[in-house]
DNA sequence: TTGTACGCGTTATCAA
DNA sequence: TTGATAACGCGTACAA
């Protein structure tokens, strides 16, 4: 079997330099329209298929694809509606460019095994990488690629790299302010793990939140606590879960809620999670929010349509925005683009709140 | 401004041959572990990343990413169900290998510019070409590219490569059948286009359908007048709604309810189509089913929801299977995989249908 | 309009 | 265990 020709056998065959073959593909103007029908045909004839990218790719030094790093499997990427909403931005940013999106397998963490691999192999102009922990070896990797880079989510600090996400701090404390408006003052928090290292679900203290590898749970739960200690609550039992799934977020809820029957609110760091409490609350025969008021974070779909009190945040501009950044710094790696570029997030009031039972 | 170090100028610094620092990061157990800790702080030092992925791509002969052709704009894929879900299963095939999945966007069919031209210069091992019309022209040069191709959903025939789908015209007749045994004689059908080149919205006969290039729409539709006919009825309405959203689906709903408001069941090739159907339905004060049977096709979580009758397909098997082929090809190029990979489909009674009222 | 010469950064092979 | 050499296939000044 004959290998793929190269564009020495075109120009070979027809009898004239690869130059000429060359322009023929990338620079017509410069070719007489017969000579270039003629090295066409030529292809045609011998099966070739215009210049390997790879070639072009190392001699052009750019390989016409920008690499995303999401967290967990990507299988999960696609089953989580905020990923797949930041996708949707990255992919319209990626519109009237050359440029492809790659995505970034990233197994589980098999101890041993070198994680960032795919990585550093990855044949990308540059990186947008989407909510990792902090010294995610990926992120590391990304990092240290010499190519630009965009963090998107998490980690908020500590990266040196242009930065796109929210201020989950601030953003949170709408939902936090309204319980305490509705004059709550036993108050849970449920959010998702604070470490990507060690899985552990149960109570975590304040200690626990210094030590956060995931800021952004970090954040949210701080932004409410601000909130709680300026109202004089204090001690508030904090639940993180290690899974972010519906049976896991149940699991969390009934400890939360076990171990503090007096509770009357639940903020939660995330919308899944506070289906987990709504899903307690009915095998119990609680209602919300006559039994328990209840918040969540994100905004996701079934949510809003629940009514849940929560905090709707832009995931699709949040990939547009790293996007375009990111073709920013590609276009001019010197220009000066922001170090962080915080979109604006939006309070949806819901109904799953009300004032707590005279007891 | 100096540039990137290279292999070499690591080796120079080190005082070792290319080689060696090669094998540093490639070959470990060929090397003596104090060199190649010479070699790992030498690099450090000089900022030098490891070998660059283009050229070891060229030289290997290897992108390690497979390349993901979809129709229509990249970001629509990641608002449509059933792609998100295909390329759930896609990811998940990527699993346990070293490809990542390189989604190559697809711009508006601009004349005059080259389309085809992202599709040729994509650094990638093979292509996955994810329902695209008989002709598409990315299709074709990913057919040219001279590397493995999997065909997913459409076109059924005429590419020659291997194809991974359902059998359409089989599996939507369990809906054709359903309104045939409720007593429906007054039926009308509703599709998405046959054809991309040319944007038409309104009733199509079967001299269209012969000419369509969206093969899944024409299949299913076929399938359905397979069952209608055997049943003696004949000359049934079709209307074919250019495109595929919300705002479409309601007006090709109303154009055919409008034409023909004898019919007492109407069968629809997408779900998203039958929800036009619910919507003019409700505008109009019928009720479903006891006014109007409807039957849909996919399986979304909507339509499941809703109660239609309809039938489920596995989008993601759709994604692994082809996936998986793929791998199977890069592995073995000459393997002998199926060139057709038919996937099973399940039938979804739903409440949608009941007996026409007699008039 | 066409050709020459060089470089892109790596890896495989084989010899030392 | 280390090194020299030869591809890999192409793009682009520059010269003709």
């Amino acid at each position: 079997m004959r290998s793929r020709p190269t564009l020495e056998d075109i120009a070979t065959a027809v009898g004239v330099s690869r130059t000429s073959v060359s322009n023929a593909y990338n620079h017509p103007e410069q070719l007489s329209p017969g000579l270039r029908r003629k090295i066409f045909t030529a292809a045609a004839e011998l099966g070739y298929s215009g210049p390997d990218p790879k070639a072009r790719s190392l001699r052009t030094q750019k390989a016409g694809a920008i690499g995303v790093v999401l967290t967990e499997h990507l299988s999960y990427a696609f089953e989580d509606a905020a990923s797949v909403d930041f996708l949707a931005g990255m992919a319209e940013a990626s519109y009237g460019t050359e440029l492809a999106l790659t995505l970034i397998p990233v197994g589980p963490e098999t101890p041993g095994v070198d994680q960032s691999a795919r990585v550093q192999r990855a044949v990308v102009d540059g990186f947008v990488v989407y909510s990792v922990a902090e010294g995610d070896p990926h992120l590391a990797a990304a990092l240290n690629s010499g190519t630009p880079l965009v963090v998107c989510g998490q980690p908020g600090t500590t990266t040196g790299a242009p930065f796109v996400g929210i201020d989950d701090r601030t953003a949170i404390k709408p939902a936090a302010e309204a319980l305490i408006a509705a004059g709550h003052t036993d108050i849970g928090i449920l959010s998702i793990r604070l470490r990507s290292d060690t899985p552990f679900t149960g109570f975590v203290n304040s200690a626990d939140l210094d030590r956060a590898q995931l800021h952004i749970q970090r954040d949210r739960i701080r932004g409410a606590l601000d909130v709680f200690h300026q109202a004089g609550i204090h001690n508030l039992p904090i639940v993180a879960s290690h899974i972010n799934d519906a049976k896991s977020a149940h699991n969390a809820a009934a400890m939360l809620l076990d171990n503090h029957p007096e509770l009357t609110a639940v903020l939660c760091t995330t919308d899944s999670m506070a289906f987990g409490v709504i899903s307690v609350a009915k095998e119990r025969g609680l209602s919300i929010p006559e039994d328990l008021s209840l918040t969540g974070f994100d905004g996701i779909a079934r949510a809003l349509n629940y009514g849940l009190t929560t905090v709707i945040q832009p995931n699709k501009r949040k990939g547009a925005a790293a996007g375009k950044l990111l073709q920013q710094l590609l276009d001019n790696p010197l220009s000066k683009i922001p170090a962080r570029t915080i979109l604006p997030t939006y309070f949806a009031p819901g109904t799953s709140i009300t004032s707590p039972r005279i007891s």
